[in-house]
DNA sequence: CGCTAACATGTTAGCGCTACCATCTTTCTA
DNA sequence: TAGAAAGATGGTAGCGCTAACATGTTAGCG
């Protein structure tokens, strides 16, 4: 008589088995599956190890998506770098890969290459997977990722600077790093000195310490020069750097990088010229990057805790994710001057 | 009276505007809205207009959780490496990045610090997560991995090394590549050559590299000494190692490293020690880093593409991806001695 | 022994989206 | 001009899980 069974619709999904397959099994319902593997200490322990011999069993893998839909949140902490060629932003996500992947978070790795609008695409992609916060390199974001970021309700993380922040806040004084050495080059003796940055619009960072630095030179009567390389920081980067100023600049005493990288390439690079290094020039970097230490003579650099800054961020993070007061919402993570001997 | 509404339950969710608001707004059913969002070529120019306004004007953020439950397919694609230390894998997570962001496909990132359990736990995460492939680093799973994969029908693709692979297979032969090396030492004249590698139970393609090495000298009638540092790649090991080579051999004139790391670290420790490189011992790396291509004398190494090789690995995977044919399951992306001065 | 609190488990109703099928309109072909 | 083919849109039914509420069960107390 008619339709009774209406050509049963082909079923959808996986045939991976489900909680419910699990509930089944282990003759429970499918919230106590849920639970004993999601807060294993609300359900009895004859219970749980019943489910957990059936999960075993029938090699259940949770569903993390259903799970996420239907707790409308997911374990991920969206992260946003500007790049990923350049090694402080690895030690910064490594930082925090660590210490959210011990607590069971996921990190989702957002790469906008330097692009606010690539910023904005990624932050909306990330809102979309209901992640548990946001971590992002760098205060500067696009009118359109401020509004959306703006309906949001958590926690956010800005790192790598300090200032103005949506939440909180973990980083470092560029300025006064860029003053500390500026500082350092003039307690030497130098009066002569250019600083070599690479696309500052983009790392404006560098920018920020450029600022501190003529500042300080100024404050002394000095002239401050600038010599902007169009790629960002690579050993042959420095080692062009250095030709520019040898160039442009006959009597410069002093050259400060804009990183290590730049520093590095330029303080080899003389020694292929055959200058003497700090007398004929003094090079100065920064980062503290492994590389600077390792040459010789060892670079002048300053260190910035960058593995510590992402711990540090994460843990701020997490505390906010427990539901835990945090304390400050902008931390400063220092840097510290390392005396070489390029200086 | 009775219960004429039960207490209406808590809505749950966010309270960002839904797919059926937008259809509402937009006064289409909500699966046009989809369409028009997803596979906008099925749907009317008109329409999508209509739709796109409605989208704009109500800030709607598709919930690509939601979709990626109905569908049963997300845009992730995993990625697991055995760490973050090392710019090896940095640089294939460069390739497979931006191959797979061009495509719309989101990373997930996952880090094993070299242990094959963390593995297990990680692909276990991924699959809960419905990726539409996974790409590790290396071909070595332990079992209960194994079995997880086995039964997966997406794409894997494992990149690094040649060999058995589970599905798809872009590398390099690294026993090959310890061989090269070893011959160009051999070819330079020396005969007492130390390999220093560092974990290599860990970093076990480095000891393929010193298995080939080995070949080719026993091969001549040569021992092949072995020295075994206990930490990873970096320069202080690097010079670590040479001290240890001086202490234990010496007699030694050449030092094959497993990388450049270690190398580049020799070859400057060797400098600060007034040692000649290579007229007193001779340096030779892998990897091909700027970093040993920039001291003086530069290194002899050996350049393996990495980036390419992620860009490659993440093109045969979309292939595989878009149903298209996937000419060979196993690509080779080789590798180049590059002849510096340090040997 | 009745009452309450704490624990353990179950029932119901979605989370927000897309696959599947159905329907309706328009265009093209014989 | 009928009929098929292609294009556009909609209705229905879940995807697999968990929040909220409900119920049952045990322990503790005077």
């Amino acid at each position: 008589m008619s339709n009774s069974n209406p050509s049963p619709r082909r079923r959808r999904g996986s045939d991976q088995p489900t909680l419910k397959q699990v509930a089944d099994a282990a003759g429970v319902s499918p919230i106590t599956v849920s639970r004993a593997l999601n807060t294993p200490e609300r359900v009895n322990e004859d219970t749980r190890a019943r489910v957990i011999e059936a999960v075993e069993r029938l090699g259940y893998v949770p569903n993390l998506v259903a799970g996420s839909l239907a707790s409308a949140s997911s374990r991920f902490i969206a992260v946003i770098v500007p790049s990923l060629a350049n090694a402080v932003f690895i030690e910064v996500i490594r930082g925090l890969q660590e210490t959210f992947e011990a607590r069971g978070y996921q990190i989702l790795l957002g790469n906008t290459d330097y692009d606010l609008d690539r910023e904005h695409q990624l932050v909306r992609t990330f809102l979309g997977w209901s992640c548990s916060a946001l971590v992002t390199a760098g205060l500067r974001h696009s009118d359109a990722c401020l509004g959306l970021l703006g309906h949001w309700d958590k926690p956010i993380m800005e790192v790598m600077e300090l200032g103005e922040a949506l939440d909180l806040n973990v980083g470092l004084d560029h300025r006064e790093a860029g003053r500390c050495m500026a500082r350092h080059l003039l307690g030497r003796g130098h009066r002569s000195i250019v600083y070599v940055g690479a696309c500052l619009d983009r790392d404006y960072r560098a920018g920020m310490r450029f600022a501190g630095h003529r500042e300080v030179l100024e404050a002394t009567g000095l002239d401050a020069p600038l010599i902007e390389l169009d790629r960002l920081g690579s050993l042959e980067a420095g080692a062009a750097g250095l030709d520019r100023v040898l160039g442009g600049f006959p009597g410069a005493r002093a050259i400060h990088f804009a990183n290590d990288d730049l520093a590095t390439g330029a303080l080899l690079h003389a020694q292929r010229l055959g200058l003497r290094v700090p007398e004929d020039i003094a090079i100065a970097g920064f980062n503290g990057l492994p590389l600077g230490q390792h040459v010789t003579p060892r670079l002048t650099t300053i260190q910035s805790p960058r593995e510590a800054m992402g711990r540090l961020a994460a843990e701020q993070v997490l505390r906010r994710l427990d539901h835990q007061p945090v304390a400050q919402r902008q931390q400063d993570v220092g840097f510290t001057l390392m005396v070489g001997q390029s200086t």
